[in-house]
RNA sequence: GGAGGUUUGGCAGAGUUGGUCGAUUGCACCGGUCUUGAAAACCGGCGUGCCGCAAGGUACCGGGGGUUCGAAUCCCUCAGCCUCCGCCA
């Protein structure tokens, strides 16, 4: 949630700023500066009110004490009208509050300078790319009709068991799986992040933190008995670590890390996005967080990508990285990579990862600040990216290394998975 | 799931026959005196949000609600933690 402050403050480099998501945010911005001023006036007034109130119930102590009973009751009839007016002003006072944090988490993060404007996907800036995507081979498989033939993934199984977007790895695709999540996992311990297996279901409480909740709630799964929420992604338990923290100085960055399954309801998803591994409603993932210092958070943004990279080339596939325009980035995001690997055999890139900057976004509905050399407290910044989510990776791993007998595993994976083919 | 206990500022820990308690004290921390330097000792400071140019005011003793002129202290409710019992991987 946009901080209060910088409305204040910046309000039209706010607005010039939310355009590049081509919105106009103009009413909502202008709704939290009159709600706001409309709760300042009435607890300025509540507050001397309730002064008067506090100084007449003192009053009405001493008096009690030294056992002038009648003067107290003649005060005590004073206080009915202040007692009165005080239940009034802060009725006032609760409701300009609500009104105005109601709006204020309608307002989506403002992008960063250095985010384009633009609308869709196309408006999105290549800023890198490591090998050519290939022309479509004429026999290259698509990663679906390899999983079956190989043995590796089933489908069906799943939808028998559970429902379509919930498959089986077995045999080979179920190692491959699991040496893709050490070979992550190790990656991020050497690049110094502390591991952690967080918890699969959250409450309310951790969804506002990270901002799934409100609004969002329907891409997620909710257990209503006991209203939990079954994790989109480990950014909402790992970044919620950090929810009403006040961290000191020496104490940033925070690098922390974790594999856990993601569930997605996926509502309104359809067509051939959804085939295979390319959307599901449960799947793997590595979730890289980072805390950090207001000033050092892009530097660290940077880190990110690089360590992202490092995955995608150890496992030797065609990527590019964009940043992502104003139209295409999260709601939460001040500026978000993402990653594509080309699919020869579906023609299409795939996004395997998406690294962004929350700047305070996060750190002020997670409450987590840190207490600066002034002694002051101050909002973090948070980051996190997918190093790596596993299916569309594996999809693309599947499709990439393919050759006529089955599929090569990159050298740097082999060690993980304890084979370097897999073979009909 | 049942019974009981408990929840106070970074930590420890007072305060529950309601009344200058936002809260004693110790530790930690910051500044100063002393010292060649450090330690010790001594002096001072030391929670957070909001309103206010400021002085200052106001709110917060797990969350929410209530009683009262007045609540950390009484009542209701929810949650966390601890102990015992039950059930169970």
């Amino acid at each position: 949630m946009l901080t209060l402050q910088s409305l204040r403050d910046h309000r039209d480099d706010v607005l010039s700023a939310l355009a590049k998501r081509h919105i106009d945010a103009t009413a909502m911005v202008d709704g939290v500066l009159s709600k706001d001023a409309e709760r300042r006036s009435a607890q300025t007034e509540l507050d001397h009110v309730l002064s008067e109130s506090n100084t007449l119930s003192r009053q009405i102590g001493g008096l009690m004490r030294e056992g002038k009973k009648e003067e107290a009751e003649a005060i005590k009839n004073r206080t009915a009208g202040l007692k009165a007016k005080s239940a009034e002003l802060k009725e006032a006072m609760d409701q300009a509050e609500a009104q105005m944090h109601a709006l204020l988490v309608q307002l989506p993060n403002t992008p960063a300078d250095a985010v384009a404007s633009g609308k869709t996907p196309e408006d999105n800036v290549e800023t890198y790319r490591n090998g050519e995507p290939s022309p479509a081979g004429g026999d290259a498989k698509p990663h679906w009709d390899l999983a079956k033939e190989l043995d590796l993934i089933d489908f069906d199984l799943g939808a028998k068991v559970t429902g379509g977007g919930f498959p089986f790895y077995k045999g080979k695709g179920a190692k491959l799986q699991r040496g893709l999540i050490r070979f992550f996992l190790d990656r991020a311990d050497d690049a110094g992040y502390t591991e952690y297996i967080p918890p699969l279901m959250i409450n309310a409480d951790s969804g506002f933190g990270t901002g799934q909740l409100p609004d969002k709630e329907g891409q997620m799964y909710h257990m209503p008995e006991d209203d939990l929420y079954m994790i989109p992604t480990a950014e909402v338990p790992l970044t919620n670590i950090f929810r009403d923290v006040v961290l000191s100085a020496d104490q940033l960055p925070q690098k922390i890390c974790g594999f856990t399954p993601c569930f997605r309801r996926e509502a309104g998803s359809y067509g051939k996005d959804v085939r295979g591994l390319n959307r599901l409603h449960q799947f793997d993932k590595v979730e890289i967080v980072q805390v950090t210092h207001p000033d050092e958070s892009y530097g660290t943004l940077d880190t990110m990508v690089e360590h992202v990279k490092g995955l995608l080339e150890g496992l030797e596939l065609p990527y590019r990285i964009l940043r992502l325009c104003g139209g295409d980035m999260g709601f939460t995001a001040a500026m978000t990579y993402d990653f594509e690997v080309w699919s020869a055999a579906q023609e299409r890139w795939l996004e395997v990862s998406s690294v962004s900057n929350f700047e305070t976004f996060q750190a002020n509905r997670l409450k987590c600040r840190f207490k600066d050399a002034d002694g002051k407290n101050k909002w973090v910044h948070t980051l996190n990216g997918s190093a790596l989510a596993l299916p569309r990776i594996l999809a693309a791993l599947m499709e990439n290394h393919q050759d006529h007998q089955g599929i090569r595993i990159p050298a740097a994976l082999v060690p993980f998975v304890g084979f370097d083919r897999i073979d009909a």
